[in-house]
DNA sequence: GAGTTTAACTTGACAAGGCAAGCAAATAGG
DNA sequence: CCTATTTGCTTGCCTTGTCAAGTTAAACTC
């Protein structure tokens, strides 16, 4: 069934791996952190909100939404009922087609937002960018570029039927408003 | 209260940090996705058993594995629970510490670890070390070092009282078996 | 050596995410 | 137009993780 030997890693990819494993799992649950204690949010739920910023009317279609947030529709809708709860967004139905939500961020969620963002980037700089040198920032870019490319492939080829093949939508994280 | 301007990231850095981030929200659920699928669990058991795999007798006691594998006590507790059931750990009172208990890892177990590794190694390469030069995997073990050091701080600085300092515990990931 | 403190787990209640089913609006077909 | 299908979103159930409390054993104090 099986190749007798599968292409073990190297010792450089081992090298390699480890630390890339531990920082995958802890970066998220690092800026979670952060953000609970100073803003009672998640990264997610942030996301969610920057996103909206950056939209024009700060309004989207759940369904668009979603796929900025790389969120499952189903989740997005469960975080923005906590986020509409807060009144950072409002909910209404998309007077163009009836079966489309429209999610809009308030003021008051602009001013969270706003309010939010620079211990987020501070915290951001922290885990990350304040031990690197310029150079390994570039580094660090192409190389996640390169791996984040491999996941948009993975998620078009493997759990799709094949649907609309979409080559406009390179996959852009929520993240947009940070720069 | 806040400064001013809060130091945002400068455009390299943000170009660095989208991906970056997508890299680390997707990269666990891609692993999840294949040992789900190939072999019934998640990266976090197959770390689980790993690390048993990788120690003398293959038996440790669950705080020190919670350590090595990066988790909490509770959950770990939960995880080996259903391991339990599988029958690939078994669990056990330590003879020489009431408190504690050993998880000792089956025949059964290592069967599994043994028979689930290659997909897992090569859904890695897939997804990671195929398409980086060896150049590139040396600076990606570099920089993730660096950035994996720091939660190494983190934890140790921010959530405990200040307890032990631990000098020794640099903070092995779970996954030393794949070199 | 009895009483208190600490350590190692376990358990229970609760929040979050995923999947599948449901529902309502829009589109298509005849 | 009346039905059938598709689309967009919501809801419910189940699994999983976290936090706090409980339990038992060791260590420490006097």
């Amino acid at each position: 069934m099986d190749d007798k030997e599968p292409r073990w890693l190297t010792e450089a990819e081992a090298a390699a791996w480890m630390p890339l494993l531990a920082t995958a799992m802890w970066l998220p649950a690092a800026l979670d952190q952060q953000l609970q204690v100073d803003a009672g949010m998640s990264n997610f739920e942030y996301g969610v909100l920057a996103a909206l910023s950056g939209q024009e009317g700060r309004t989207v279609r759940l369904s668009e939404l979603a796929r900025m947030a790389n969120s499952t529709l189903p989740r997005l809708s469960k975080v923005i009922d906590r986020l509409d709860r807060n009144g950072w967004v409002i909910r209404r139905p998309d007077p163009a087609d009836g079966r489309s939500t429209l999610a809009t961020l308030t003021d008051k969620g602009v001013e969270k937002v706003e309010a939010t963002a620079p211990g987020h980037v501070a915290r951001v700089r922290a885990l990350v960018f304040d031990h690197l040198t310029p150079a390994q920032v570039r580094q660090l870019a192409t190389i996640t570029t390169k791996i984040s490319a491999t996941f948009e492939l993975d998620r078009i080829c493997a759990p799709r039927p094949s649907r609309d093949s979409s080559a406009e939508t390179t996959g852009n994280d929520a993240r947009a408003s940070l720069a």
